[in-house]
DNA sequence: CATTAAAATGGAAGCGCTTTCATTTGAGAC
DNA sequence: GTCTCAAATGAAAGCGCTTCCATTTTAATG
């Protein structure tokens, strides 16, 4: 598309002036833009120059109006200071834009109301679909979306009721194989940091999952070798040293998002104390630095750009009127590194 | 705001039926959402009740196309793959979210043909303002959004020639100064490991930054020690490797971004080549890893918060119709860690 | 060349809101 | 009570497009 220079003044140029520019009727431009098909070749060339002259750009708004469709569809994270979601966003966003959509995006900084009242603006926006990160949110809002009719899909997360289409993988399974793959080696005094519980599913889940699979072999999670903290890595930094200042320390540090077992890394190397002879540590995400990091990190290998690229092809076949089966879970894969070890 | 259940089949109710049900005339009720001073207490409590009770959601596009403005701000970023722009974008969307504006979003993958796509639909979606990383764009895509009347904002650059509204700093200045504190310290075998020149000027004036500093003191880059790349960790090590295999290799490395000096770092480890003693590594930007990596690396320090917020702040300031000054270049900041020692 | 169906086009209504301008209402001053 | 001015309200037009339905044109066929 080009943008040339000649724009008459504040109002830009409608679909009046260039039908009346190309000789035919509002209506025809408005279908050369919709559905060439059903215009001729002749008309579609003089509209194709009348709105290169005109610099014709179309009002998205009148359309959204007219049509009902804004041809946007949003997306609320929790957050983009790590590129966690980023990645995940990313690659939705090329994706829903090659099929003509655009992304209006929000970060609610793990915060359940901020995220209410962005899913509300972007309903009156009037987006097309929604991506939501995890199930920790109001039935209400889900009704909303059910009576205005709007498609949607979770990502980071299975359904077990199978009420929501969700394009994820199991936090609590990641976490079982992870403290499977522990206890294997040998390890029974287990600690985990974890972000919030508290409106994160992500997290809960893969508490559930650490403390469920303990169980299953007698073991289990101290109260107070379960440490909440908000996601980073200084306080992973923190959660380990508390940890590993403590008589009875743990041989396994299990953390629920990979930046804590960065910050334990870093932290345990500070200390002196050596991993994973000490201790072991399991992350979670697999991000970049997982396998750059010294000793690198075992962890659980989430599919984040895979869950960008097939929620987009869920809402869009969605939108485009298509039967879409129910997605399945993906499926998810320990990375085995240098960071764990069979307890001393 | 509450998200009830009450909503009629298909049709969300409208502002006339808002009216309808509080007794007043729509246009009242047009007025209680945009300007409640002008509506009388009595009226006032009617329909903040018939919208409850209705769960009334105004409609965004018809908002838009009445009045003009659509309260949604866009942004177009190179990548969110790295958390870089990731957390300038979550500050600026907070900041813009308070003032009641949407943030529509897109990655364009430092494709500049991309970006003027993008930039086309965001303008078709009349944006009310646009946020922009750097400013290596066609002059057309700014005579658009100056016809359109569309106010916007570089960020990561500063805009010699004041053509355009900047917040940010001097890349080349950045990179003059971290060229300085290595010359300080004794080198004259440099080498660059940078991103892509073309359609980035923070790239092109980070190189030139280095050269011209190294010409003041008689200096030089020789051209086979820039080396360009994809920004990434991988392809940091790579560049690294190349680099350090030569029969005269460099005591000194600028990165261009920061990825490429943890890859030259994590690449010295496998190496054995030690930092700082062999090759001293500089970055660009004081990402988390930074100050945790060992050796911690010496780096400037750019405002990617800073930008967002005062992005964010100048745009609704000029949305608001006040007279804001040309935004003035923001300080840098050379963060002096281990990574960098007189060559051996 | 008439006939018919398909392809191409156009007219008009209306999407849900804001804007402009006109009118009504209320409060205070004399 | 009456007058005045401001506050509060309303009626109507119209933002730029799509949708629905009707009409015209074209191409295909006997």
């Amino acid at each position: 598309m080009k943008i040339s220079e000649s724009i008459t003044n504040k109002n830009s140029p409608t679909m009046g002036d260039v039908a009346k520019s190309a000789g035919v009727a509002p209506v025809t431009v408005s279908r050369y833009l919709n559905d060439p098909d059903l215009v001729s070749k002749r008309s579609k060339e003089k509209i194709a120059e009348a709105i290169r002259q005109l610099n014709y750009v179309p009002h998205a708004a009148a359309r959204t109006l007219a049509s009902k469709r804004s041809r946007m569809i949003g997306s609320i994270v929790p957050s983009l200071d790590s590129s966690l979601f980023g990645r995940t966003i990313e690659v939705f966003q090329s994706h829903i834009s090659t099929a003509g959509y655009n992304l209006i995006l929000a970060s609610n900084n793990y915060d359940a109301e901020k995220e209410r009242e962005h899913i509300n603006q972007m309903v009156s926006h009037g987006v097309d679909a929604l991506l939501m990160i995890g199930n920790s949110r109001d039935e209400s809002i889900y009704r909303l979306l059910q009576a205005k009719n709007i498609p949607y899909v979770l990502t980071w997360t299975i359904d077990s009721n199978q009420e929501h289409p969700c394009i994820g993988f199991s936090n609590q399974e990641a976490a079982s194989s992870i403290t499977n793959y522990l206890m294997d080696l040998g390890h029974t005094k287990f600690a985990m940091i974890s972000g919030h519980i508290k409106n994160n599913d992500r997290a809960y889940d893969r508490l559930k999952g650490v403390r469920d699979t303990l169980a299953q072999r007698g073991l289990s999670l101290a109260d107070d070798n379960f440490i909440e903290r908000p996601f980073g890595v200084e306080q992973g930094r923190d959660a380990f040293r508390l940890l590993m200042c403590r008589p009875n320390k743990p041989t396994a540090i299990i953390c629920g998002s990979e930046p804590f077992a960065y910050g334990a890394i870093f932290e345990g190397k500070k200390m002196g104390i050596d991993i994973p002879k000490e201790v072991s540590i399991t992350g979670f995400d697999d991000m970049w630095l997982a396998s750059n990091i010294t000793p690198s990190l075992t962890t659980v290998r989430t599919p984040q750009q895979q869950m960008g690229a097939l929620a987009a092809k869920y809402l869009i076949a969605k939108l485009n009127g298509e039967e879409v089966p129910l997605p399945k879970p993906l499926g998810i894969e320990i990375i085995v590194r240098e960071s764990c070890a069979p307890p001393f």
